[in-house]
DNA sequence: ATGCCTATTGGACATCTGCGCAATAGGGTT
DNA sequence: AACCCTATTGCGCAGATGTCCAATAGGCAT
């Protein structure tokens, strides 16, 4: 009810959309349901972003930047590229137990889903795929040109692993 | 339009709704999009089958056996347990190129996602996941009682197996 | 104080969904 | 040919959803 920044707005509406996601999942939430969780109108959500597509696609994109950053982060400690890589499979294993994240890897496959029929999800999603994809081919790359590595492509390598990992949830 | 046998109809029915279904994928079938498809009424599924969910999950369960009895059947020519296990990868593979089979993987992912709604397709997808795992761990179970595997724990391995699988996709 | 800009409201609207029901029509039996 | 059973129709209902819009109100500059 109170008013507040555009910017601050647009934050607690996010905020707002990212709790609902995480209690009702991706395809569970409606506009209404965020307007209840926010404590205003609905129409408050439409004229800050234009359509639920676009809102859900960047409260999805907060939510997985958040794992993918509190993962990197992570692998900053590690002094060598091995220890690095061993820091990230330990990480991303923590993080799709939905344990210290704020939810596990369910987002994903409610994401892929939805992909279908939101285009502004299916962007962000694969967006941030790549994203991960790239970090997991760097610390590959590293490695190799270490020399404690041996891998003829560790673009195609880092899509396997990964989806590999997605795989055991 | 035709007047057909019970019997005939639910068959004409789930086939309707399997097209459907490969086409706009779980989420996207409606009754109206099969009753189209059918060329029929929409009241008539309801005749038929009491609500959507348990038609879906009954088509659901049809399409995924379909694959799951196509990989059996090529599991059956390997003579020995390990030529048989390489013929369950080897299936498995070009399975979930929706190649050969109605369609990929994909409606895996739909059903996931859609089971949180649908108890009789939650049930369905958890039962057909089961048999694959059941089919699996028989596999790893005759390798070793032949002396040709080693593995302490077949059924474990099986699971963790299809997840592997499952996330190449 | 006055006035303007805009954040916020609350509901209307169109669409789509699953579902149910009274009426119709087609075919097999007698 | 008369009849009954039921497969089939077509529409209506209630609920949910995304989107839009005219009206309201709160705060900042003047």
């Amino acid at each position: 009810m109170p008013r507040m920044s555009p910017d601050e707005r647009r934050a607690a509406i996010v905020a707002a959309t990212r709790a609902v996601m995480a209690r009702n999942g991706i395809a569970g939430t409606t506009v209404r349901d965020v307007a209840a969780e926010l404590g205003t109108s609905s129409g408050l959500i439409h004229h800050y972003y234009a359509s639920m597509d676009e809102l859900l696609a960047e409260a999805f994109e907060q939510a997985a930047r958040a794992d993918l950053v509190e993962v990197l982060d992570a692998i900053a400690l590690g002094s060598t590229p091995v220890q690095r890589l061993a820091i990230f499979f330990d990480t991303y294993d923590r993080g799709l137990r939905d344990g210290s994240g704020d939810f596990g890897m369910q987002i994903w496959l409610d994401a892929w889903a939805e992909a279908a029929r939101r285009p502004a999800l299916r962007r962000t999603s694969r967006r941030l795929n790549e994203e991960w994809q790239r970090a997991l081919a760097g610390i590959i790359r590293e490695g190799v040109d270490a020399g404690v590595m041996v891998c003829p492509d560790p673009d195609a390598s880092a899509w396997r692993i990964l989806s590999l990992l997605d795989g055991l949830v």
